[in-house]
DNA sequence: CGGAATCCGCTCGGATACTG
DNA sequence: CAGTATCCGAGCGGATTCCG
């Protein structure tokens, strides 16, 4: 843990480079994204983030969420009730990203074919010379 | 290499998720994003990115170019002179995707310092209680 | 100039088991 | 229910060296 310490001196790259580094780095790990936008609808529960994900561990929730929580982009409160409750809330913050986010969507969405396409031309290619 | 296969089956999760999560695996990576905007403007060289991306080294310029252009993102052109010359251009597919990318970009300048705060915040208070 | 090849540490991420 | 703990393999990523 704590090994997000990204040396952002200096490093300013293209003029913006670092800052969208910055937040790639924060939103990315294979499942952040996915959990956001579970969260952009109102108040989620561990076990339903667990299930709609779907395909993410628990290990990898739990760490999903402490890296969201401490970025300020979740808000975690706990029920003292029991059994136990839990609730992953967006910030107004992790709301405005949310927005961008449907960008990509929308984008791989479109051009879903058109990569897996070009993936296996380029592997077919590079298979024909490497022989 | 060609690890990038991830299991697309049934999986709709939030009903895009998992389309999302394709996104970011073929653009996140700690060095696309930068590529990617870098190359937005017209054709660039090798050594442009190496020197424009900044803090990235030769081996992962070569790796992120060659999974960027295999997703057909990146076209690569080579000018056989001397000194050879090699250019890398956006595609239109990837032009569309920049429009998105400038809005991460954006986000993340304007919570630049919240984020940090949070961070900040969360450490001590995480600190204190492991003590 | 534009790579490819090698070495090596670190982190990511899955599986499994245990807890309050 | 909502985690924590541990083990372990795979891949990311830096540094360096060599090549056409």
């Amino acid at each position: 843990m704590s090994q997000g310490n990204i040396d952002v001196s200096e490093q300013v790259s293209s003029g913006e480079a670092c800052t969208v580094l910055e937040a790639l780095q924060r939103v990315s790990g294979k499942w952040a994204i996915g959990i956001l936008l579970e969260a952009s609808n109102g108040p989620v529960r561990f076990t339903e983030l667990e299930r709609a994900v779907k395909g993410i561990s628990r290990r990898m929730l739990t760490l999903t969420l402490r890296n969201l929580e401490r970025d300020g982009l979740l808000v975690r409160t706990v029920y003292p009730t029991v059994p136990p409750k839990v609730e992953y809330t967006s910030t107004e913050m992790a709301l405005e990203l949310y927005g961008s986010l449907r960008g990509l969507t929308r984008w791989a969405e479109r051009h879903r074919d058109t990569i897996t396409a070009a993936r296996a031309r380029y592997d077919a290619a590079n298979a024909a010379d490497a022989r």
